[in-house]
DNA sequence: GTGAAAGCGCTAACAA
DNA sequence: TTGTTAGCGCTTTCAC
C-alpha cells in the first residue's frame, strides 16, 4: 500500500497537522522535527495523495483539452504545447479526440466535469451549445483555441483566419490565377467560413468574380480532401489554383491532382492552412498559411493557469496575424487549359 | 457551487446511502424513491464527483501514457487509438511526453502516481530503472508498448523489431543494392538496437559484410536524421540504399539526398520504418515498415483494463509481425558509382 | 511549535 | 427498503 501521511506522522511520533504543514510550507515548525519528517518520508518514498488534496478543495491540477483528432498533426501539436506549457505550470492535460462530434463532445465535457479538472481548453469546432449550456453556468474555467465561438465569452487565442484566406489567395492570384478554387471544412466552423471570406475578399478586391462552382466541402480527413478535388479534375474548365483550409485537405488535392495526370505546382498550385509538419514534408512542400502553433499552445494554458490560480477574470480575445510560407507547391499558371473560361 | 450527494438527498428527501445505491444500481430500492430521486438528480444537474468516488478505493478511471513525443506522428497516432479505446472503457488518460528524457520521465511517473492513475503505459525507451524502482515496488498495473524491457516483466505488445530490419534490408537487398546503410535512433533502445540486428542478419544471409561506416545513429527529428544523412552523401562511395529506424528519420534522409543533387529512389533508396502517416504523403511516398499502430493501442489498453478492474495476473507479451509497405522511395540501384567499392 | 477535530463528497458495512 | 456511521487522505481552523 501506498504510505499515507498518517503513516508519516506516526513514524516521525508527531501529529498528521505537523506533516501536512511541512509539505505545504505552512506554519512554523521547528528546524528538527522538519528534518526529522523529510527524512522520514524520503524514506517510507512517502509521495501526498493529490485526489485526497482535491477533495480538500484544492483543484486537481489537471486540465481538459478537447480537441478534433489527435491523429491531425495541426492538433498533435497543439497538444504537444499545451501539455508542455501545462506540466511547467504544474498541471497534467487529459487529452479528448472528439471527432467535432456532439455527442462525443458532450459525453467528454461531462467527464471531463466529474473529474473536477480545474479548467478546459476547447480547440473544436463545435459543441457551442454544450459549452453554453454545460460549461458556463458550472463557472467552469475555460478558453477557446483555434476556434472562435462567437456567441461565448472566454478568453480566445486564435489566428485572423480571414486575413489567412486572404493572404492565400491574394498569393495565388498575384502569380497570375484567376480560376481559383476553395476547399473547406464544413461552414459550420467558424474558421472555414472566415477563411472563405478572406479568399472572396481577395477576389473580389482583385476584380475576379467567385463562382459556387469553385468552392467545395470536405471534412478534414485526407481521402475526403482528395475525392472532393477529383470532381474539380475531372471536368474541363477547372481551378488552376486550389485553396485548402487546411494541410491535410491540401495534400488530399494534390494527390487528386496527380491521379488525374496534373503535375502541381506546373498544371496546378496549391495552398494549404497550419504549417504542419506535413506542408515540409509533403510532395512537393506546400505553400501554406502559417499558424504559430506552439505560441498559441502556450498563450492559451498560460492564460487558464492565471484565471485558475489567480482567479483572472478579465477575457481577452488574442488575434494572430498568419503568415505565408511559401514553398514549391504555387507557380504562376501554365496556360494549361488557358482558353477556359470562368 | 457544483451540488453534492447531500443536495440530492436533501431535496429528495431521503439519505445519502439511498441516492449512493441509485448512482451505482446497488440493494433494492422502490421503484418511486427511484424515480424521484433521479429526477431531483436531473434537476440539479448532479454529478457525482469522481475524486470523491476515487478516495473511497475505487480508483480514478484515469491512466497514464509515457511517449516521447506527442508530436511525432507515430505517437500521436498510437495515443489517438489509447485514448479512443480507453474512452470505451471508461477510461480517461493523461499524456506525457518525456523527449525520451529520464528526469522528465521520473518526475511524470512521480505526478501520475501522485494523482492516483489506475495504471500506465509506458512506451517511451528509456526509464527502465525508474519504472523498476518507482513502479514495480507501488504495484501499480503497467504495459509497454512498442518499446521492450528485458529487465521488466510487464505486459507488452510490440512488433517484432529484428523482423522489421531483416525485412527492410531484404527488399533493399532483393532489388540489387549491396550498399546499403542504416540510420537508427540511439542504441539503448531495444528497439533500435534489434532492427540494426534484423539488418545485419540480412546483410550476412545473403553475403554481404557490414561495415561500420553505413550505420549511423541519431535522435529522431528530421533535421537530425537529415544532417547524419548528409555526412554519406558528401563523401564518394556512399550506400545506394538506406533503411532508417522510422519514418522521421527516413523523411530526413530523403531531404538530404535531395540537397546533395540525388534522386529518390534513381540514385538512392530510402526505406523507413512506422508506416505514419508521413510516409503516404512524403515525396516520394515511403517504402516503410508497418506497424499495426491503432490495433496494437486497442491491445494494450483492453489489457491493461483488465488488469486493473479484473486483477488479471498474467503478463503476457504479444510480438505483431510488421509488413513491408512498398511506394516509390526504393528501386534498383542505377548504376551510380556502380564501381564504387563497399 | 504542535496537535485535536471537523470536514471535503463519496462508499460500504451494519442496523433497523 | 432505507438510514446510521465510519472511514478514504488530506487541509484547516482553533486551542494549547
Amino acid at each position: 500500500m501506498k504510505p499515507t501521511i498518517y503513516d508519516v506522522a506516526r513514524e516521525a511520533g508527531v501529529s498528521i497537522t505537523t506533516v501536512s504543514k511541512i509539505i505545504n510550507g505552512k506554519g512554523r515548525i521547528s528546524i528538527e522535527t522538519q528534518k526529522k519528517v523529510l527524512h522520514i518520508m524520503e524514506q517510507l518514498n512517502y509521495q501526498p495523495s493529490l485526489v485526497a488534496t482535491a477533495l480538500t478543495g484544492k483543484g486537481t491540477r489537471t486540465i481538459g483539452l478537447l480537441i478534433p483528432d489527435l491523429a491531425n498533426p495541426f492538433f498533435a501539436e497543439l497538444a504537444r504545447s499545451v501539455e508542455d506549457r501545462g506540466h511547467e505550470h504544474g498541471f497534467s492535460v487529459i487529452i479528448c479526440s472528439s471527432d467535432n462530434n456532439e455527442e462525443k463532445m458532450k459525453r467528454y465535457i461531462a467527464m471531463l466535469q466529474q473529474k473536477c479538472v480545474d479548467g478546459m481548453i476547447i480547440a473544436t469546432g463545435i459543441g457551442e451549445q454544450v459549452v453554453e449550456q454545460q460549461l458556463l453556468p458550472s463557472n467552469m474555467p475555460i478558453a477557446l483555441i483555434a476556434r472562435d465561438m462567437p456567441g461565448i465569452s472566454a478568453q480566445t487565442v486564435l489566428v485572423d483566419d480571414f486575413a489567412g484566406g486572404y493572404l492565400a489567395a491574394t498569393h495565388l492570384i498575384e502569380l497570375g490565377h484567376t480560376r481559383i478554387g476553395i476547399l473547406t471544412e464544413p461552414l459550420h466552423l467558424v474558421s472555414s467560413l472566415e477563411r472563405l471570406r478572406g479568399y472572396r475578399q481577395a477576389l473580389a478586391d482583385h476584380q475576379l468574380s467567385f463562382s459556387a462552382d469553385f468552392h467545395k466541402q470536405s471534412d478534414s480527413r485526407i481521402e475526403k480532401g482528395k475525392e472532393k478535388a477529383s470532381e474539380w479534375f475531372q471536368r474541363p474548365g477547372s481551378p488552376t489554383a486550389i485553396f485548402a483550409s487546411n494541410d491535410l485537405l491540401a495534400i488530399g488535392v494534390m494527390q487528386a491532382a496527380r491521379d488525374a495526370g496534373l503535375r502541381v505546382p506546373e498544371d496546378v498550385s496549391v495552398v494549404g492552412f497550419d504549417n504542419t509538419i506535413l506542408a515540409e514534408i509533403s510532395d512537393p512542400p506546400l505553400t501554406t498559411i502559417a499558424q504559430p502553433i506552439e505560441h498559441m499552445g502556450h498563450q492559451v494554458i498560460d492564460y487558464l493557469v492565471q484565471v485558475i490560480v489567480e482567479d483572472e477574470k478579465e477575457k481577452q480575445r488574442v488575434v494572430i496575424q498568419p503568415e505565408l510560407v511559401v514553398r514549391k507547391s504555387t507557380a504562376a499558371p501554365s496556360g494549361r487549359e488557358g482558353s477556359g473560361c470562368i
